[in-house]
DNA sequence: AATTGTGAATTGATTCACAGCT
DNA sequence: AGCTGTGAATCAATTCACAATT
């Protein structure tokens, strides 16, 4: 899962909000590809895993999309969805830490599908894989590349002991939103945002969970 | 970040608590190879990155560790800790859907020192990869094989649109805890606990915060 | 003197209940 | 008649403030 976020960001939608709103475009898009065209709170609620009013209240934090007695279309909301969680285009994105789950991750194209392309990955020690589709560069080409190419998020999978030099170095380069995979609560000035991705986590929160 | 959980656990600690405390354990494990014995509250929540009181709070739900005036034994705290998460056994684990993630999280040999180990894999179309360590096998293999080796953990990886067929095999096998993948929502009975990750979703809530 | 443990207060999120459109 | 939009009510999580303990 995630954690947490120092700039509550731009009207005042919670954070909790606008990942429910990734979930619902997900729904939106497999309607469309459906060829339905209109959508009630109930159904797509019932798609997204919650409660017709909890989705009905997250979408009054940036307007109104649905007609009463009908629904919403689906097309219309899952435009403006996708407007605001600025997913209309293709993000580039750098990879810091060419080990084993950076290694995975590179590996893995899921991303491009969802608006995300790792251009490019760094590493104290780069070796060039055989059949890697990505470039992989020295530590030292990060911050020029990080300018020329205006990018702005990162994925970081560098051990721990290391994670909060390399985000300083993420920082200073220009980098303002990350994806931490390390298990190290990351230091970061204020307008930067960091995610929280732990596998070990999740799968210890499963296991308390089970253990009836 | 993960999701919705039907039952809430033996005592009633709070889910959220529960994340903290499997924070809290790996900075407890950093300063105890740092030879540090004792530890305030003040000073483990800044690691922790939650504050004092949270801290506090949380290890109230199912006990008192502290000394006061002083603080909390290191060592002490990581074994309750460790206890209550059911993390001091090695607990197997197995994957369903050998795609793209699915090979990557199987290559990524990051689990084991957290106490979880990939036993085996399991894909509709197994093709076993060369340098494999795993072994994979076809989904008919997959009921035997949980029930034999008692396996209670699973990781799906595979397309969302076979993602509930396979769960449904899943929880007929005795699976009680899946680790989600695939972007979609599970329906599960009662006694079966899902935890979704989604790296798209968490790159774009990320994408969101940083558009200022 | 320092630091925990915790009831009370606060803040935040979810759900209810129903008014308002189409 | 059906379904959205939303203020009010409820429920949950966090933080405060301070008494209790070493």
């Amino acid at each position: 899962m995630s954690d947490p976020h120092k700039k509550p960001a731009r009207p005042e939608i919670p954070r909790k909000t606008v990942y429910r709103l990734s979930v619902y475009m997900r729904c939106l898009q497999r309607l469309k590809s459906n060829a339905i065209r209109t959508v009630s709170s109930e159904a797509l609620a019932k798609a997204a895993g919650v409660k017709p009013t909890q989705l009905r209240k997250d979408l009054t934090y940036f307007g109104q999309f649905g007609t009463r007695g009908l629904g919403y279309d689906v097309e219309e909301l899952g435009k403006m969805i996708s407007d605001l969680l600025g997913t209309n285009s293709l993000q580039p994105v750098v990879l810091v830490g060419v080990g084993n789950l950076g290694s995975a991750l590179l590996a893995y194209r899921g991303f491009e599908k969802e608006g995300f392309e790792i251009i490019a990955a760094f590493d104290a020690l780069p070796k060039q894989k055989r059949d890697a589709v990505k470039p992989v560069y020295r530590m030292d080409k990060l911050k020029d590349f990080v300018r020329d190419r205006s990018v702005r998020m990162a994925i970081l999978t560098v051990p721990a002991t290391v994670a909060q030099e390399v985000t300083n170095e993420l920082v200073d380069a220009g980098i303002t939103g990350i994806l931490n995979f390390a298990p190290f609560v990351l230091q970061v000035p204020e307008e930067v945002v960091v995610n929280n991705v732990n596998l070990a986590i999740e799968l210890e929160n499963l296991s308390y969970f089970i253990q009836s």
